[in-house]
DNA sequence: CTGCTAACTTTGCAATGCATAGATTCGAGG
DNA sequence: CCTCGAATCTATGCATTGCAAAGTTAGCAG
């Protein structure tokens, strides 16, 4: 799908990209749109012909986030092959991608009426939470369709929960001094399993 | 603290009240302080006298909603005096909360770097999570600090993190239907009495 | 009554998102 | 090769917003 470049190379592709590197960069502000076209050499509203709104070139951004995490979390399933130790890994890779990209992990998370509107992003958004969900689906014994996703759920809520609060930094130093995402991992995995 | 009107009556508090009014009914936009100054019939920098910067609005904001969620909690807790119920009935309290104050909500945990410069926020912020710790530390038989505190931040990442998952609609159908914050504090109890 | 201070207004500026109209360039069909 | 259409990009303009600086008003202490 990657046009060959046209006027000024890959337009599209170069925003995407630059806007990462921003929100790495400033992790508590959106990029703007502007300034990235600047930085491109391109004028200030040549973004508009390829994402209609702001929104729009967010969204996307959070899409390619998606598809990240996804990634990374077959990679752990992949590499853990003992269902014991999947599920600890697979929350530590989870808990690494928010802390390695913060800015990016709130947007993923903070898009708000759009995830509605958009229907690539709650794809690619479900394909990641269902190898989360198939990985405790196995772990677990027989376990009803409810069960099976409360359980999901829950273990989602989890990860998503620590990697929250870690990402804003609202875990304080004397509430626990270890918060690598190991750690937390840890944390998570004793929790998840505690009913096995 | 509340000084009475001056020119045009208490406007710190008005700003403030109106800004959450704001926010209750359109959760994704942060409000327009020039918006809020015009709705109050003054000047569009009149709230600069009160709030040097709209972070620091914002801030206030979110220290009123951790004060409310805190005494929410601390009701909850001294509703339920049996300590099987008690947690379960403090994730419930967490839960409808932040379901009915979703945009609040949104705020209290997105103020990002403010956070750290900010004593008052970090202040109200410990407290109300020191209900959910004080709670975990008592259910639960003996324990060292560390492990009490391991197990407090587990349970304040499950409510937080289906809290939040919640807030942003990102809970769908077929994973859970009833997302009401009654059967999500019921998972989350279950969870993390799990290993009583 | 005088002066001081906090609260507020006026004015102005820069950044930003976005809409519209026009120019440029690529590529396909003749 | 040439023309034309469509995609891409530019130019211009506008509205909103946050913020700073200087002046104005109102309450209050002495």
């Amino acid at each position: 799908m990657e046009k060959t470049a046209y006027h000024h190379g890959d337009l599209r592709s170069a925003l995407l990209d630059l806007a990462e590197e921003h929100l790495r960069q400033a992790p508590d502000a959106p990029p703007s749109v502007r300034t990235l076209a600047a930085e491109l050499g391109v004028s200030a509203t040549a973004p508009h012909a390829h994402f209609r709104t702001k929104s729009d070139l967010l969204t996307a951004l959070a899409v390619r986030g998606f598809e990240r995490l996804g990634a990374a979390l077959l990679r752990a399933k992949s590499s853990h092959p003992d269902p014991e130790t999947q599920l600890t890994a697979l929350a530590e890779a989870y808990l690494v991608f928010a802390s390695e990209n913060v800015g990016l992990y709130r947007l993923m998370f903070s898009t708000g009426t759009t995830y509605d509107a958009d229907a690539e992003l709650r794809r690619v958004s479900r394909a990641a939470y269902d190898v989360l969900r198939d990985t405790i689906g196995r772990s677990v014994a027989p376990l009803s369709d409810l069960e099976r996703n409360e359980r999901a759920l829950a273990a989602w809520g989890v990860v998503h929960g620590l990697a929250s609060l870690a990402a804003e930094e609202r875990i304080s130093d004397d509430t626990l001094a270890d918060r690598t995402p190991s750690n937390l991992a840890r944390i998570t995995g004793r929790l998840v399993a505690g009913s096995r």
